[in-house]
DNA sequence: CGCCATCTCCCCTGATTAGGGTAGGGCCCG
DNA sequence: CGGGCCCTACCCTAATCAGGGGAGATGGCG
């Protein structure tokens, strides 16, 4: 996994410009990518887009790109929508997608699909250029916030151990599994309302969940 | 189920007076408990008691009760849990529960332990005479707001039916399902986070429940 | 053409949760 | 006997959720 902020190594441009496509709806920053990117010796920019749609049309009157910069976030289809079905146009090209937040569900579903990196909004120009080159020599470029967050994500899953939980705590537990507030639970327990909270803390913890709905929708998913 | 609200049959006072006991640990209101139902000509309250140790103790010294009313929220021994020990050392005697809250969880322990009639503390002095010689009559009394409760806990389970959800709400609920808050969920389906509030609140309609915790509780026990 | 359902988005309020502390008392163990 | 764990309970803040409105844009249907 490449880190991209590391400074670009000083390449000799390529034989061929590497061709590459940008798809991004914000008209200002869309320039302002044309703009660098394009003046790039090592590049060479046969489409920019607006839309999906656009792209998929000007794809028919230009050479292929190799490499895609598409926007997740956009008006129309979205950036999601639009991976498979430009993977199936073109099997060969790379796709490095970028969103403004740094948001983890997205993300995934883009790895999913068949994207090959993934920017965050806020990166540097040079970001972008050493994105592009890095991804054609195979690299996976993400930013440094995403890389930690995918990693976290191939870790093996917490397992969501009622084991490791004390007695009381299994209580607790047992309450919340049946849909009842903390108040509800801290009544037939016969505890304070923030003993009941107290537990809770330390439950999710344990169990590295964030939230009652991430904790509950894995115990419906029967991990548990 | 007797509708203690309805003014008091004129009875006469039967021939031999019914043995109640008291148990109640706030002393303000075991007075004035006291002090009304002890002097009706009905009753003869054979102990008063401010925790369930002391009935315990109290029942070896007197005549055996006919009727117990019983606070919930108690110091010490929970009624709840003096509630099965009190049923097979007076197999015959009718307990009435009491406690402050309108708790249906506590109700339905109560209920299923035995419990003949549950009021709330709020109740007007003459309730709880009714309630005593209602149960004496064979009813269960409960206060208004308790019986709804107990008519609708054995209605038929409201299915929780996703068919009648549309398309949107579907697609909120799954997200919903895999632990996704509202955010989360806006970002995947590409909607205002307000939008998905609204279909969670028809979702919450339909589906009759009343919190992101019972409906997971209900998938995770299968009924989705 | 109106009517109705759906989907979208917003406003508001109040209740609940999330997550960070601190803290005392009981209990066991080296 | 000090240290660690558990249970209990409270403080705090910020975020989210629950539930009540209203409102505009579709699209079908009688």
């Amino acid at each position: 996994m490449t880190d991209l902020l590391a400074p670009t190594p000083p390449l000799a441009a390529p034989a061929t410009p590497i061709r590459l496509a940008l798809v991004e709806d914000d008209a200002r920053l869309r320039a302002l990518l044309k703009e660098y990117l394009c003046h790039q010796p090592e590049f060479n920019c046969v489409v920019v887009a607006g839309s999906v749609e656009e792209l998929l049309d000007e794809l028919e009157l230009s050479l292929p790109p190799q490499v895609i910069l598409l926007d997740i976030g956009l008006p129309g289809m979205s950036g999601l929508d639009a991976l498979p079905v430009l993977k199936k146009r073109l099997p060969e090209v790379e796709i490095i997608v970028q969103t403004v937040f740094d948001d983890v569900d997205r993300l995934y579903q883009a790895l999913r699909t068949g994207a090959s990196g993934y920017l965050l909004k806020s990166s540097p120009l040079p970001e972008y250029k050493a994105a592009v080159l890095d991804v054609m020599r195979g690299g996976a470029p993400m930013s440094r916030a995403v890389a930690r967050k995918v990693l976290a994500h191939f870790t093996p899953v917490p397992s969501l151990d009622a084991a490791a939980l004390t007695d009381r705590e299994r209580d607790v537990l047992n309450c919340l599994v049946e849909g009842l507030g903390e108040k509800q639970a801290a009544a037939r327990l016969t505890m304070a309302p923030s003993t009941v909270h107290t537990h809770v803390k330390n439950i999710y913890k344990k169990l590295q969940v964030g939230s009652r709905g991430e904790l509950l929708g894995r115990a419906a998913r029967g991990e548990l």
